[in-house]
DNA sequence: TGCGTGATATTCT
DNA sequence: GAATATCACGCAG
């Protein structure tokens, strides 16, 4: 899923009807209660992470360092706690809506590159948490088959930020994957 | 390169 | 209940 989540396009629909939208570029698996950087590793189940138990299709969204929220898609089947954190947009539509929303002058590269500012540009907040990105009309996934990431243009690494998981080996599994070459995959890595 | 920032999990009483 | 540790990061310098 983290693989063919490349090239789709994640849509925001504000109150205005106006549109805020970007191509996922960069993306991460969370393979649930095996994987220790996952949120449901072991098992755990508390009220944060219980989106990630429901249905593929549901938003999982979290707030992490006192300030910044990430954006998943739930994608095991029901009770299996399985997720791909989506790190990076290429911006389509609403550009201008999104630089207001990121609160600060940044080019097009620095709009979405990183799991946090796409939150911060397309205004995702806990209240997604848990919204069904299959029929929401306000936050969803548009995907063209006819325009989708030549598989040899997919770069596979190690995800980020996950040194705390290494026991196992699960902080060097290359689960991060990325569009080769993409300036607006996130600076890290 | 070093913080800020606050929710959560975890561990303690 | 309360204390503490930790964190899927971004920004100013």
């Amino acid at each position: 899923m983290a693989r063919a989540l490349l090239g789709a396009r994640l849509v925001r629909v504000r109150n205005d009807a106006s549109r805020l939208s970007g191509i996922i570029v960069e993306t991460e698996a969370y393979l649930g209660v095996k994987d220790r950087a996952c949120h449901s590793f072991g098992g755990r189940r508390t009220p944060r992470v219980e989106a990630m138990y429901g249905k593929p299709g549901l938003a999982y969204v979290f707030f992490t360092y006192g300030m910044h929220h990430c954006f998943n898609v739930v994608c095991g089947r029901e009770g299996e706690p399985v997720a791909v954190l989506v790190r990076a947009l290429e911006p389509v539509e609403g550009l201008d809506a999104m630089r207001r929303l990121r609160g600060r002058k940044c080019g097009d590269r620095e709009l979405c590159s990183g799991p946090a500012r796409l939150c911060m540009a397309l205004g995702i907040t806990l209240r997604d948490n848990g919204v069904d990105l299959v029929s929401d009309p306000n936050l969803f996934i548009e995907h063209d088959s006819t325009r989708t990431v030549p598989a040899d243009c997919v770069v596979a690494g190690p995800r980020i930020g996950v040194q705390y998981a290494a026991q196992g080996g699960w902080s060097e599994a290359p689960l991060r994957f990325y569009v080769g070459g993409n300036p607006h995959v996130s600076a890290r890595g």
